[in-house]
DNA sequence: GACGGAATTTGCCGCAGCGCAAATAAGATT
DNA sequence: AATCTTATTTGCGCTGCGGCAAATTCCGTC
Protein backbone atom coordinates (compact mmCIF):
# COMPACT_ATOMS: atom_id res chain seq x y z
CA UNK A 1 0.00 0.00 0.00
CA UNK A 2 3.10 2.36 0.91
CA UNK A 3 3.19 5.68 1.86
CA UNK A 4 0.60 8.07 0.27
CA UNK A 5 1.79 11.88 0.41
CA UNK A 6 -0.38 14.59 -0.60
CA UNK A 7 1.34 15.86 -3.80
CA UNK A 8 -1.15 13.21 -5.13
CA UNK A 9 -4.40 14.76 -4.54
CA UNK A 10 -3.05 18.44 -4.44
CA UNK A 11 -3.85 19.71 -7.89
CA UNK A 12 -7.03 18.18 -8.62
CA UNK A 13 -10.07 20.27 -8.53
CA UNK A 14 -11.92 18.83 -6.33
CA UNK A 15 -9.84 19.73 -3.42
CA UNK A 16 -8.59 23.30 -4.52
CA UNK A 17 -8.42 26.03 -1.90
CA UNK A 18 -8.07 22.93 0.72
CA UNK A 19 -4.48 23.85 3.33
CA UNK A 20 -1.96 21.27 3.09
CA UNK A 21 -2.45 20.35 6.28
CA UNK A 22 -5.93 19.33 5.95
CA UNK A 23 -4.95 17.59 2.70
CA UNK A 24 -2.48 15.39 4.90
CA UNK A 25 -5.69 14.62 7.21
CA UNK A 26 -7.67 14.14 3.89
CA UNK A 27 -5.41 11.43 2.37
CA UNK A 28 -4.41 9.74 5.64
CA UNK A 29 -7.96 8.28 5.98
CA UNK A 30 -7.87 7.40 2.37
CA UNK A 31 -6.83 4.01 1.36
CA UNK A 32 -4.97 3.48 -2.10
CA UNK A 33 -6.12 0.22 -4.05
CA UNK A 34 -5.30 -0.73 -7.30
CA UNK A 35 -8.23 -2.12 -9.35
CA UNK A 36 -7.19 -4.91 -12.13
CA UNK A 37 -8.32 -4.55 -15.82
CA UNK A 38 -12.40 -5.72 -15.78
CA UNK A 39 -12.69 -5.25 -12.52
CA UNK A 40 -14.92 -3.88 -10.11
CA UNK A 41 -14.41 -0.42 -8.15
CA UNK A 42 -18.16 -0.82 -6.88
CA UNK A 43 -21.41 -2.77 -7.50
CA UNK A 44 -24.93 -1.70 -8.19
CA UNK A 45 -27.13 -2.48 -5.03
CA UNK A 46 -24.33 -3.43 -3.01
CA UNK A 47 -24.11 -1.13 0.74
CA UNK A 48 -22.20 2.20 -0.74
CA UNK A 49 -19.48 1.55 2.08
CA UNK A 50 -17.04 3.78 0.82
CA UNK A 51 -16.43 6.71 -1.93
CA UNK A 52 -13.37 7.03 -4.46
CA UNK A 53 -10.86 9.31 -6.40
CA UNK A 54 -9.84 7.99 -9.31
CA UNK A 55 -6.00 8.20 -9.69
CA UNK A 56 -4.82 6.80 -12.85
CA UNK A 57 -6.84 4.50 -15.19
CA UNK A 58 -10.42 5.18 -17.03
CA UNK A 59 -13.19 3.32 -15.07
CA UNK A 60 -16.66 2.53 -16.82
CA UNK A 61 -19.69 3.35 -15.05
CA UNK A 62 -22.64 0.91 -16.14
CA UNK A 63 -25.97 0.64 -14.91
CA UNK A 64 -27.76 -3.23 -15.09
CA UNK A 65 -31.88 -3.03 -16.10
CA UNK A 66 -33.68 -6.04 -14.41
CA UNK A 67 -33.92 -7.56 -17.78
CA UNK A 68 -30.53 -7.49 -18.64
CA UNK A 69 -29.91 -4.43 -20.35
CA UNK A 70 -26.84 -2.44 -19.74
CA UNK A 71 -26.13 1.14 -20.29
CA UNK A 72 -23.17 2.89 -20.12
CA UNK A 73 -24.05 6.26 -17.67
CA UNK A 74 -20.32 7.74 -17.85
CA UNK A 75 -16.61 7.08 -18.53
CA UNK A 76 -14.58 8.23 -15.30
CA UNK A 77 -10.83 10.19 -15.75
CA UNK A 78 -8.27 10.52 -13.18
CA UNK A 79 -9.01 12.85 -10.84
CA UNK A 80 -13.02 12.29 -10.64
CA UNK A 81 -14.71 11.10 -7.73
CA UNK A 82 -16.62 8.17 -7.93
CA UNK A 83 -19.19 6.19 -5.92
CA UNK A 84 -20.42 9.31 -3.90
CA UNK A 85 -23.50 7.29 -3.24
CA UNK A 86 -24.11 9.33 -0.25
CA UNK A 87 -23.60 12.70 -1.58
CA UNK A 88 -26.78 11.75 -3.73
CA UNK A 89 -28.56 10.77 -0.14
CA UNK A 90 -28.35 6.55 -1.32
CA UNK A 91 -26.90 4.01 0.99
CA UNK A 92 -26.32 1.84 -2.27
CA UNK A 93 -24.26 1.98 -5.43
CA UNK A 94 -26.34 3.17 -8.09
CA UNK A 95 -24.43 1.58 -10.69
CA UNK A 96 -21.38 -0.51 -11.15
CA UNK A 97 -18.00 0.87 -11.62
CA UNK A 98 -15.53 -1.48 -14.00
CA UNK A 99 -12.02 -0.93 -14.51
CA UNK A 100 -11.12 -0.05 -18.29
CA UNK A 101 -7.75 -0.56 -17.57
CA UNK A 102 -5.35 -1.49 -15.11
CA UNK A 103 -6.54 1.48 -11.94
CA UNK A 104 -5.18 3.41 -8.84
CA UNK A 105 -7.99 4.06 -6.71
CA UNK A 106 -8.08 5.95 -3.52
CA UNK A 107 -11.05 5.43 -1.19
CA UNK A 108 -12.34 6.65 1.87
CA UNK A 109 -15.21 5.11 4.30
CA UNK A 110 -18.64 7.02 3.25
CA UNK A 111 -19.03 7.93 6.85
CA UNK A 112 -16.35 10.40 6.03
CA UNK A 113 -18.80 11.94 3.70
CA UNK A 114 -20.66 14.40 6.04
CA UNK A 115 -17.49 15.47 7.94
CA UNK A 116 -15.70 16.11 4.84
CA UNK A 117 -18.44 18.04 3.13
CA UNK A 118 -18.91 20.15 6.27
CA UNK A 119 -15.09 20.68 7.20
CA UNK A 120 -13.62 21.81 3.98
CA UNK A 121 -16.46 23.67 2.22
CA UNK A 122 -15.03 23.85 -0.99
CA UNK A 123 -14.20 20.35 -0.99
CA UNK A 124 -18.61 20.10 -0.64
CA UNK A 125 -19.15 22.76 -3.42
CA UNK A 126 -17.03 21.04 -5.59
CA UNK A 127 -18.15 17.70 -4.92
CA UNK A 128 -22.09 19.20 -5.64
CA UNK A 129 -21.14 20.93 -8.89
CA UNK A 130 -19.51 17.68 -9.82
CA UNK A 131 -23.04 16.29 -9.35
CA UNK A 132 -25.06 19.10 -10.96
CA UNK A 133 -22.81 18.84 -13.80
CA UNK A 134 -23.33 15.02 -14.14
CA UNK A 135 -27.15 16.09 -14.16
CA UNK A 136 -26.80 18.36 -17.13
CA UNK A 137 -24.50 15.37 -18.99
CA UNK A 138 -27.90 13.11 -17.98
CA UNK A 139 -30.45 15.35 -19.47
CA UNK A 140 -28.15 16.25 -22.31
CA UNK A 141 -28.20 12.41 -23.11
CA UNK A 142 -32.13 12.37 -22.78
CA UNK A 143 -32.24 15.07 -25.40
CA UNK A 144 -29.48 13.49 -27.45
CA UNK A 145 -31.83 10.21 -27.35
CA UNK A 146 -35.07 11.88 -28.37
CA UNK A 147 -33.99 13.94 -31.12
CA UNK A 148 -31.03 12.95 -32.63
CA UNK A 149 -30.32 9.85 -34.61
CA UNK A 150 -28.14 6.91 -34.16
CA UNK A 151 -25.66 8.23 -36.48
CA UNK A 152 -25.08 11.59 -34.78
CA UNK A 153 -25.33 9.95 -31.20
CA UNK A 154 -22.34 7.73 -31.97
CA UNK A 155 -20.02 10.56 -33.81
CA UNK A 156 -21.15 12.40 -30.21
CA UNK A 157 -19.97 9.83 -28.29
CA UNK A 158 -16.66 9.76 -29.59
CA UNK A 159 -16.43 13.36 -29.58
CA UNK A 160 -16.69 13.24 -25.90
CA UNK A 161 -14.18 10.51 -25.67
CA UNK A 162 -11.79 11.72 -27.93
CA UNK A 163 -12.16 15.22 -25.31
CA UNK A 164 -11.78 13.54 -22.14
CA UNK A 165 -9.65 11.15 -22.76
CA UNK A 166 -7.72 11.76 -26.39
CA UNK A 167 -4.50 10.80 -26.80
CA UNK A 168 -2.51 12.43 -29.98
CA UNK A 169 -0.61 10.45 -31.72
CA UNK A 170 0.43 11.16 -35.47
CA UNK A 171 -2.12 9.63 -37.20
CA UNK A 172 -5.08 11.56 -35.29
CA UNK A 173 -6.26 11.27 -31.56
CA UNK A 174 -6.56 7.77 -30.10
CA UNK A 175 -8.93 7.09 -26.90
CA UNK A 176 -6.49 5.78 -24.84
CA UNK A 177 -8.44 2.99 -23.28
CA UNK A 178 -9.64 -0.34 -24.58
CA UNK A 179 -13.20 0.15 -25.93
CA UNK A 180 -15.20 -2.21 -28.00
CA UNK A 181 -18.14 -1.71 -30.49
CA UNK A 182 -20.54 -3.36 -27.69
CA UNK A 183 -18.69 -0.77 -25.51
CA UNK A 184 -20.23 2.52 -27.87
CA UNK A 185 -23.15 1.17 -28.62
CA UNK A 186 -23.95 0.34 -24.77
CA UNK A 187 -22.97 4.51 -24.43
CA UNK A 188 -24.79 5.66 -27.59
CA UNK A 189 -28.33 3.62 -26.86
CA UNK A 190 -27.94 1.19 -29.80
CA UNK A 191 -26.42 -2.16 -31.13
CA UNK A 192 -22.75 -3.34 -31.70
CA UNK A 193 -23.86 -4.27 -34.97
CA UNK A 194 -24.47 -0.77 -35.82
CA UNK A 195 -21.72 1.06 -34.22
CA UNK A 196 -19.56 -1.33 -36.54
CA UNK A 197 -21.28 -0.52 -39.91
CA UNK A 198 -20.90 3.26 -38.83
CA UNK A 199 -17.32 2.92 -38.05
CA UNK A 200 -16.72 0.84 -41.41
CA UNK A 201 -17.99 3.50 -43.16
CA UNK A 202 -15.99 6.32 -41.68
CA UNK A 203 -13.01 4.30 -41.68
CA UNK A 204 -14.02 4.18 -45.58
CA UNK A 205 -14.18 8.20 -45.71
CA UNK A 206 -11.11 8.51 -43.74
CA UNK A 207 -12.72 9.78 -40.43
CA UNK A 208 -11.73 7.40 -38.16
CA UNK A 209 -9.33 4.63 -37.93
CA UNK A 210 -10.12 1.79 -35.77
CA UNK A 211 -9.46 -2.09 -34.43
CA UNK A 212 -9.73 -4.34 -31.94
CA UNK A 213 -11.00 -2.28 -28.75
CA UNK A 214 -9.58 0.98 -30.12
CA UNK A 215 -10.37 4.08 -31.96
CA UNK A 216 -8.65 6.51 -33.08
CA UNK A 217 -10.24 10.06 -34.66
CA UNK A 218 -8.54 11.14 -37.77
CA UNK A 219 -11.06 13.92 -38.43
CA UNK A 220 -12.91 15.63 -35.37
CA UNK A 221 -13.94 18.42 -37.49
CA UNK A 222 -15.96 16.45 -40.03
CA UNK A 223 -17.10 14.22 -37.24
CA UNK A 224 -18.34 17.40 -35.37
CA UNK A 225 -20.52 18.03 -38.75
CA UNK A 226 -22.22 14.39 -38.60
CA UNK A 227 -22.79 14.89 -34.56
CA UNK A 228 -24.74 18.21 -35.04
CA UNK A 229 -26.89 16.91 -37.92
CA UNK A 230 -25.04 19.55 -40.37
CA UNK A 231 -24.36 16.64 -43.05
CA UNK A 232 -26.75 16.85 -45.90
CA UNK A 233 -26.52 13.22 -46.03
CA UNK A 234 -23.08 12.76 -47.07
CA UNK B 1 -48.54 40.21 -2.03
CA UNK B 2 -49.97 39.98 1.85
CA UNK B 3 -48.44 38.55 5.08
CA UNK B 4 -46.44 35.23 3.99
CA UNK B 5 -47.22 32.67 6.30
CA UNK B 6 -44.84 30.27 7.99
CA UNK B 7 -47.33 27.64 7.89
CA UNK B 8 -47.15 27.79 4.22
CA UNK B 9 -43.92 25.66 4.33
CA UNK B 10 -44.00 24.30 7.46
CA UNK B 11 -44.95 20.73 6.95
CA UNK B 12 -42.76 20.35 3.45
CA UNK B 13 -39.83 17.89 3.36
CA UNK B 14 -37.53 20.26 2.10
CA UNK B 15 -37.59 22.46 5.33
CA UNK B 16 -38.07 19.51 7.34
CA UNK B 17 -36.21 20.11 10.93
CA UNK B 18 -35.80 23.04 10.47
CA UNK B 19 -36.73 25.72 13.50
CA UNK B 20 -39.98 28.01 13.94
CA UNK B 21 -37.66 30.64 14.03
CA UNK B 22 -35.71 30.40 11.20
CA UNK B 23 -39.03 29.60 9.38
CA UNK B 24 -40.01 33.05 10.25
CA UNK B 25 -36.41 34.39 8.45
CA UNK B 26 -36.39 32.03 5.39
CA UNK B 27 -40.04 33.14 4.75
CA UNK B 28 -39.29 36.54 5.32
CA UNK B 29 -36.95 36.90 3.13
CA UNK B 30 -39.53 35.52 0.07
CA UNK B 31 -41.60 37.14 -2.26
CA UNK B 32 -44.66 35.19 -3.62
CA UNK B 33 -45.38 35.44 -7.00
CA UNK B 34 -48.70 33.96 -8.93
CA UNK B 35 -47.91 32.99 -12.08
CA UNK B 36 -50.85 32.50 -14.84
CA UNK B 37 -51.36 29.25 -17.17
CA UNK B 38 -48.57 29.01 -19.55
CA UNK B 39 -46.67 31.86 -18.20
CA UNK B 40 -42.86 31.23 -17.35
CA UNK B 41 -41.95 30.88 -13.89
CA UNK B 42 -38.18 31.21 -15.24
CA UNK B 43 -36.68 30.72 -18.85
CA UNK B 44 -33.44 28.52 -20.42
CA UNK B 45 -30.42 30.56 -20.50
CA UNK B 46 -31.39 33.67 -18.53
CA UNK B 47 -29.97 34.98 -15.35
CA UNK B 48 -30.61 32.80 -12.57
CA UNK B 49 -31.07 35.19 -9.77
CA UNK B 50 -33.83 33.48 -7.94
CA UNK B 51 -34.89 29.67 -7.26
CA UNK B 52 -38.46 28.86 -6.16
CA UNK B 53 -40.63 26.48 -4.43
CA UNK B 54 -44.13 25.68 -6.33
CA UNK B 55 -46.51 26.42 -3.38
CA UNK B 56 -50.05 25.33 -6.03
CA UNK B 57 -50.51 24.18 -8.84
CA UNK B 58 -47.82 22.45 -11.32
CA UNK B 59 -44.85 23.52 -13.51
CA UNK B 60 -43.44 22.14 -16.72
CA UNK B 61 -39.85 21.91 -16.59
CA UNK B 62 -38.89 21.91 -20.49
CA UNK B 63 -35.48 22.38 -22.65
CA UNK B 64 -35.18 23.64 -25.73
CA UNK B 65 -32.46 22.63 -28.54
CA UNK B 66 -30.37 25.06 -31.07
CA UNK B 67 -32.40 23.40 -33.55
CA UNK B 68 -35.77 23.76 -32.04
CA UNK B 69 -36.80 20.65 -30.33
CA UNK B 70 -38.37 20.68 -27.25
CA UNK B 71 -37.89 18.34 -24.52
CA UNK B 72 -39.91 18.31 -21.23
CA UNK B 73 -37.27 17.23 -18.39
CA UNK B 74 -39.86 16.79 -15.23
CA UNK B 75 -43.02 18.21 -13.56
CA UNK B 76 -43.26 19.74 -10.63
CA UNK B 77 -45.31 19.73 -8.10
CA UNK B 78 -46.39 21.57 -5.06
CA UNK B 79 -43.66 21.59 -2.52
CA UNK B 80 -41.14 21.00 -4.66
CA UNK B 81 -38.22 23.37 -5.44
CA UNK B 82 -37.00 24.83 -9.07
CA UNK B 83 -34.59 27.05 -10.35
CA UNK B 84 -32.07 26.01 -7.80
CA UNK B 85 -29.31 26.64 -10.77
CA UNK B 86 -26.92 27.88 -8.31
CA UNK B 87 -27.26 24.59 -6.07
CA UNK B 88 -25.21 23.28 -9.29
CA UNK B 89 -23.08 25.44 -10.05
CA UNK B 90 -24.44 27.12 -12.50
CA UNK B 91 -25.78 31.20 -12.91
CA UNK B 92 -28.35 30.87 -15.95
CA UNK B 93 -30.91 28.50 -15.95
CA UNK B 94 -30.49 25.13 -17.72
CA UNK B 95 -34.23 24.66 -18.82
CA UNK B 96 -37.61 26.90 -18.70
CA UNK B 97 -40.19 26.15 -16.29
CA UNK B 98 -43.60 26.71 -17.96
CA UNK B 99 -47.11 26.72 -15.20
CA UNK B 100 -48.96 24.46 -16.72
CA UNK B 101 -52.09 25.65 -14.44
CA UNK B 102 -52.40 29.00 -12.45
CA UNK B 103 -49.82 28.74 -9.47
CA UNK B 104 -48.51 30.08 -6.28
CA UNK B 105 -44.88 30.12 -5.94
CA UNK B 106 -42.16 31.87 -3.40
CA UNK B 107 -39.18 33.13 -4.55
CA UNK B 108 -35.88 33.88 -3.42
CA UNK B 109 -32.98 35.60 -4.34
CA UNK B 110 -30.23 33.18 -5.47
CA UNK B 111 -27.54 34.95 -3.49
CA UNK B 112 -29.63 33.66 -0.22
CA UNK B 113 -28.80 30.06 -1.70
CA UNK B 114 -25.22 29.70 0.13
CA UNK B 115 -26.92 31.67 2.98
CA UNK B 116 -29.46 29.28 3.40
CA UNK B 117 -27.42 26.04 2.85
CA UNK B 118 -24.76 27.08 4.96
CA UNK B 119 -27.06 27.93 8.12
CA UNK B 120 -29.56 25.44 7.85
CA UNK B 121 -27.72 22.09 7.47
CA UNK B 122 -31.17 19.87 7.01
CA UNK B 123 -32.26 22.55 4.47
CA UNK B 124 -28.88 22.30 2.21
CA UNK B 125 -28.89 18.09 2.36
CA UNK B 126 -32.50 18.14 1.86
CA UNK B 127 -32.39 20.18 -1.45
CA UNK B 128 -28.96 18.14 -2.37
CA UNK B 129 -31.03 15.03 -2.07
CA UNK B 130 -33.43 16.18 -4.26
CA UNK B 131 -30.91 16.90 -6.76
CA UNK B 132 -29.96 13.29 -6.35
CA UNK B 133 -33.03 12.01 -6.96
CA UNK B 134 -33.20 13.69 -9.83
CA UNK B 135 -29.98 12.63 -11.31
CA UNK B 136 -31.63 9.01 -10.47
CA UNK B 137 -34.52 10.43 -12.50
CA UNK B 138 -32.21 11.29 -15.47
CA UNK B 139 -30.41 8.21 -15.36
CA UNK B 140 -33.22 6.04 -15.38
CA UNK B 141 -34.71 8.06 -18.40
CA UNK B 142 -31.61 7.14 -20.87
CA UNK B 143 -31.96 4.03 -19.94
CA UNK B 144 -35.87 3.61 -20.97
CA UNK B 145 -34.68 5.78 -24.04
CA UNK B 146 -31.99 2.87 -24.46
CA UNK B 147 -33.72 -0.04 -23.85
CA UNK B 148 -37.95 0.41 -23.90
CA UNK B 149 -39.83 0.82 -26.85
CA UNK B 150 -42.29 3.50 -26.97
CA UNK B 151 -45.52 2.15 -26.20
CA UNK B 152 -43.44 1.19 -22.62
CA UNK B 153 -42.14 4.67 -22.10
CA UNK B 154 -45.41 6.09 -22.93
CA UNK B 155 -47.01 3.93 -20.30
CA UNK B 156 -44.44 4.37 -17.67
CA UNK B 157 -44.51 8.33 -18.77
CA UNK B 158 -48.47 8.28 -17.48
CA UNK B 159 -48.10 6.30 -14.53
CA UNK B 160 -45.27 8.72 -13.19
CA UNK B 161 -47.97 11.87 -13.81
CA UNK B 162 -50.15 9.60 -12.27
CA UNK B 163 -48.31 8.67 -9.25
CA UNK B 164 -47.29 12.45 -8.82
CA UNK B 165 -50.31 13.87 -9.73
CA UNK B 166 -53.65 11.50 -9.96
CA UNK B 167 -56.94 13.06 -8.66
CA UNK B 168 -59.21 9.84 -8.05
CA UNK B 169 -62.24 10.00 -9.46
CA UNK B 170 -65.30 7.71 -9.94
CA UNK B 171 -63.92 6.88 -13.26
CA UNK B 172 -60.49 6.43 -12.35
CA UNK B 173 -57.07 8.52 -11.64
CA UNK B 174 -57.75 11.47 -13.45
CA UNK B 175 -54.10 13.71 -14.04
CA UNK B 176 -54.95 16.74 -12.62
CA UNK B 177 -53.83 19.22 -14.80
CA UNK B 178 -54.24 20.04 -18.32
CA UNK B 179 -51.65 18.01 -20.87
CA UNK B 180 -51.84 17.23 -24.39
CA UNK B 181 -50.64 14.47 -26.56
CA UNK B 182 -48.10 16.76 -27.50
CA UNK B 183 -46.89 17.39 -23.91
CA UNK B 184 -46.87 13.78 -23.50
CA UNK B 185 -44.68 12.96 -26.51
CA UNK B 186 -42.35 15.62 -25.24
CA UNK B 187 -41.68 13.88 -22.20
CA UNK B 188 -41.62 10.38 -23.59
CA UNK B 189 -39.50 11.53 -26.44
CA UNK B 190 -41.72 10.42 -29.33
CA UNK B 191 -44.32 12.36 -31.69
CA UNK B 192 -48.14 13.63 -30.58
CA UNK B 193 -48.71 11.24 -33.45
CA UNK B 194 -47.63 8.13 -31.69
CA UNK B 195 -49.25 9.12 -28.57
CA UNK B 196 -52.32 10.05 -30.25
CA UNK B 197 -52.53 6.16 -31.84
CA UNK B 198 -51.75 4.68 -28.42
CA UNK B 199 -53.98 6.37 -26.76
CA UNK B 200 -56.83 5.54 -28.83
CA UNK B 201 -55.71 2.02 -28.93
CA UNK B 202 -55.89 2.00 -24.84
CA UNK B 203 -59.46 3.66 -24.75
CA UNK B 204 -60.28 0.81 -26.67
CA UNK B 205 -59.36 -1.71 -24.76
CA UNK B 206 -60.77 0.27 -21.74
CA UNK B 207 -57.31 1.34 -19.85
CA UNK B 208 -57.83 4.62 -20.24
CA UNK B 209 -60.48 7.46 -21.32
CA UNK B 210 -58.81 10.84 -22.56
CA UNK B 211 -59.89 13.68 -24.21
CA UNK B 212 -58.97 17.19 -25.06
CA UNK B 213 -55.93 18.30 -22.62
CA UNK B 214 -56.92 15.18 -20.22
CA UNK B 215 -56.01 11.61 -19.70
CA UNK B 216 -58.01 9.69 -17.08
CA UNK B 217 -56.35 6.10 -16.82
CA UNK B 218 -58.58 3.30 -15.77
CA UNK B 219 -56.65 0.47 -14.80
CA UNK B 220 -54.01 1.08 -13.95
CA UNK B 221 -52.37 -2.46 -13.37
CA UNK B 222 -52.71 -2.79 -17.03
CA UNK B 223 -50.72 -0.04 -17.63
CA UNK B 224 -47.97 -1.26 -15.41
CA UNK B 225 -48.09 -4.59 -17.63
CA UNK B 226 -47.23 -2.61 -20.86
CA UNK B 227 -44.78 -0.54 -19.01
CA UNK B 228 -42.63 -3.37 -17.92
CA UNK B 229 -42.87 -4.61 -21.24
CA UNK B 230 -45.09 -8.08 -19.99
CA UNK B 231 -47.36 -7.39 -22.37
CA UNK B 232 -46.70 -10.87 -24.74
CA UNK B 233 -47.61 -8.63 -27.44
CA UNK B 234 -51.76 -8.41 -26.75
C1' DG C 1 -75.54 28.99 -32.84
C1' DA C 2 -72.28 29.85 -36.24
C1' DC C 3 -67.37 30.62 -36.65
C1' DG C 4 -62.41 30.01 -36.01
C1' DG C 5 -58.47 28.05 -34.06
C1' DA C 6 -56.38 24.42 -31.70
C1' DA C 7 -56.14 19.64 -30.47
C1' DT C 8 -56.82 15.13 -31.93
C1' DT C 9 -57.43 11.18 -34.92
C1' DT C 10 -56.24 8.20 -38.64
C1' DG C 11 -54.60 6.40 -43.01
C1' DC C 12 -50.71 5.59 -45.77
C1' DC C 13 -45.91 5.36 -46.87
C1' DG C 14 -41.11 4.94 -46.18
C1' DC C 15 -36.94 3.91 -43.97
C1' DA C 16 -33.53 3.84 -40.11
C1' DG C 17 -31.85 0.62 -37.65
C1' DC C 18 -32.51 -3.79 -35.11
C1' DG C 19 -32.41 -8.90 -35.05
C1' DC C 20 -30.56 -12.96 -36.89
C1' DA C 21 -26.98 -15.51 -38.76
C1' DA C 22 -22.80 -16.63 -40.65
C1' DA C 23 -18.14 -15.39 -42.09
C1' DT C 24 -13.70 -13.23 -40.77
C1' DA C 25 -10.13 -11.46 -38.21
C1' DA C 26 -7.21 -10.56 -34.42
C1' DG C 27 -5.13 -11.82 -30.21
C1' DA C 28 -4.29 -15.20 -26.59
C1' DT C 29 -2.83 -19.80 -25.23
C1' DT C 30 -0.24 -23.77 -25.26
C1' DA D 1 2.45 -23.02 -35.48
C1' DA D 2 -1.83 -24.71 -34.51
C1' DT D 3 -5.89 -23.84 -31.85
C1' DC D 4 -9.28 -21.34 -29.22
C1' DT D 5 -11.63 -17.38 -27.86
C1' DT D 6 -13.43 -13.02 -28.39
C1' DA D 7 -14.23 -9.01 -31.35
C1' DT D 8 -15.67 -7.39 -35.64
C1' DT D 9 -17.80 -7.25 -40.14
C1' DT D 10 -21.45 -7.73 -43.34
C1' DG D 11 -25.64 -9.33 -45.67
C1' DC D 12 -30.60 -9.64 -45.53
C1' DG D 13 -35.21 -9.18 -44.13
C1' DC D 14 -38.48 -7.06 -41.22
C1' DT D 15 -40.89 -3.62 -38.52
C1' DG D 16 -41.73 0.14 -35.26
C1' DC D 17 -42.61 4.42 -35.64
C1' DG D 18 -41.87 8.92 -37.71
C1' DG D 19 -43.45 12.08 -41.56
C1' DC D 20 -47.01 13.85 -44.23
C1' DA D 21 -51.60 15.03 -45.06
C1' DA D 22 -56.31 15.33 -44.54
C1' DA D 23 -60.38 14.77 -41.87
C1' DT D 24 -62.72 15.48 -37.60
C1' DT D 25 -63.83 17.10 -33.07
C1' DC D 26 -63.74 20.14 -29.35
C1' DC D 27 -64.12 24.60 -27.18
C1' DG D 28 -63.98 29.40 -26.64
C1' DT D 29 -65.98 33.57 -28.63
C1' DC D 30 -68.62 36.85 -30.73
Amino acid sequence: MGSLDRSLIAGLPVFGGIAPTDLDRIIGQARSLRIAKDQPVFEQEKQADSFFLLLDGHVRVVKSTPDGHEVTVRYISPGELMGIAHALGLTTYPATAIAAVDCIVLGWPSRLWPTFAADFPSFGSNAYKAVGSRLQDAHSRVIEMSTEQVEQRVARGLLKLVKQSGKKTDEGILIDFPISRQDIAEMTGTTLHTVSRLLSAWENQGLVKSGRQKVMVVEPHRLLVIAEGRDEKA
